[in-house]
RNA sequence: GGAGAGAUGCCAGAGUGGUUGAAUGGGAUGGUCUCGAAAACCGUUUUCCGGCUUGUUCGGAACGAGGGUUCGAAUCCCUCUCUCUCCGCCA
């Protein structure tokens, strides 16, 4: 959620920023919160002074009581009674007012940061770096989805069976992959001095508020009704959520948190003819990164976060490219986002494997999130987080880049996770 | 699932319906003292919203949450949430 000084002090800034995601009504979003805003502060000003005069008057009743004057109290008594009535219904146009101006503001998407490009969608964004070679597979080399089924470790059927579409059953050596893959990701976060943290895998709903997967995207979380639950599509809204309503002390800052979470997507809507086999799930594991900075560090922050990421997939001896997303693709909350791609050599395409946003001070406003800086002044401060990463793809490329006719090779870094050197 | 107890400031813990934003103790922090420290003593110590003369300023709000009674509620009433103890069940 935007922050009100913010938008009433630049509004030009925020308009322009705005419409760089390629929104249209960006300046009426701006000038109804304004509206609503000057409203509200009307309403409460008038209503304050009413409310001044009313608590001089019972106190000045309580002193004539307690000197036994009950009779003179009698008039002052019935003015107050009849302050009471304007106060109410002031009182209940002030609720509306913020309640308005909440969902307002709920509605309006975080500010583009200036390196920012404008765009429509994926077409605008900015490849700012590649790595590695793309593979040269031979012409009779299979996609992951065949793959899974030569080598007998990941099966879509039974997942079908027993849940449904898009939750599959990992084996054998498919299982061992993904724990010598969730277990690498932990160690090499821990050692750049991530904490490891193993969240709740449910959250409730004032977590979803709080990271802004709510109002909006309710659709896309699975919901367990009967306890007013969620399941998280990401582990960053659990851990993200441990800092709500904290007021950090700054020795503590930095924060970095790691945590490896099963994830839930009903992804509803989104299913084509591309999305096949590990490409998009409604379940999936991911190792996911969040860090909590102040605001003048969370730049040079984000930049570190990629090249940690970067790293990863370097280790994995993965092609990848980075991408800066545009105004129009980039996610709600976010401010900047980079997107981590790699190639899957059978199926010839990309894919996000990691995605690390700075969200700036847009998550941290809604979750109550500071610091107290040097001077004794309550800052909110910056939430930035990025997969570290994302399974299901990348088990996709490394099934599909590192076939050959004796099995699958698996990288060197995972060999002391996995205990095996090649899929057969 | 059954029975009971409770929820107050950074923590502990008071609080007859009328200067209680809140006693007292602890912690933290500034100062005095000291070569320095401890002790002692004296201060300070929540957050949100609004106004303007932007100030060591004025007004409003907040004692789990939401309602109600009252001129006035931390204090009385109702609903909800959560925590703890005991019993039951159980990985």
């Amino acid at each position: 959620m935007l922050q009100l000084t913010i938008i009433r002090e630049q509004r030009q800034q925020v308009i322009a920023g705005l419409q760089k995601r390629n929104l249209k009504d960006a300046e009426q979003l701006v000038d109804t919160a304004l509206q609503l805003d000057s409203q509200r502060r009307e309403t409460q000003k008038t209503l304050d002074e009413l409310k001044a005069q009313s608590n001089i008057d019972s106190k000045k009743i309580g002193e004539l009581m307690k000197a036994g004057k009950a009779g003179e109290a009698t008039s002052l008594r019935q003015a107050v009674a009849n302050d009471k009535d304007k106060i109410k219904s002031l009182e209940t146009e002030l609720t509306s007012f913020e309640e308005k101006l909440t969902q307002h503001l709920y509605r309006i998407p975080n500010v583009p940061a200036e390196k920012v490009p404008a765009g429509a969608g994926a077409d605008d964004n900015l490849n700012v770096y590649e790595y590695g070679s793309i593979p040269t597979l031979s012409d009779d080399a299979l996609p992951h989805w065949e793959l899974i089924k030569k080598y007998d470790i990941i099966d879509f059927d039974l997942g079908n069976k027993i849940a449904g579409a898009g939750f599959p059953v990992y084996k054998g050596k498919g299982a061992k992959l993904q724990r010598a893959l969730i277990n690498f990701f932990l160690s090499e976060a821990e050692k750049q001095g991530y904490l490891e943290i193993q969240p709740p895998i449910v959250v409730n709903e004032a977590s979803g508020y709080g990271t802004g997967q709510l109002p909006d995207k309710e659709g896309q979380m699975f919901h367990v009704t009967a306890d007013a639950l969620y399941l998280i599509p990401t582990a960053e809204v659990p851990i993200t959520n441990l800092y709500r309503d904290v007021m950090i002390q700054e020795d503590n800052l930095p924060i970095k948190n790691v945590g490896y979470t099963p994830c839930f997507r009903r992804e509803a809507g989104s299913w084509g003819a591309h999305v096949r086999g590990l490409n998009r799930l409604h379940q999936f594991d991911k190792v996911e990164i969040v860090q909590i900075r102040k605001a003048e560090e969370s730049y040079a922050t984000l930049d570190e976060m990629c090249a940690y990421v970067q790293g990863l997939l370097e280790k994995l001896e993965l092609p990848y490219r980075k991408l800066l997303l545009c105004g129009g693709d980039m996610g709600f909350n976010s401010a900047m986002t980079y997107d981590l791609e790699v190639y899957a050599g059978a199926q010839k395409r990309w894919l996000e494997v990691s995605s690390v946003s700075n969200f700036e001070t847009f998550q941290a406003n809604r979750l109550k999130l500071r610091y107290k800086n040097k001077e004794g002044k309550t800052q909110l401060l910056h939430t930035l987080n990025g997969s570290a990463l994302a399974l299901p793809r990348i088990v996709a490329a490394i099934l599909e880049n590192n076939q050959t006719k004796d099995g699958i090779t698996i990288p060197k870094v995972l060999w002391e996770y996995t205990g095996f050197k090649v899929i057969s």
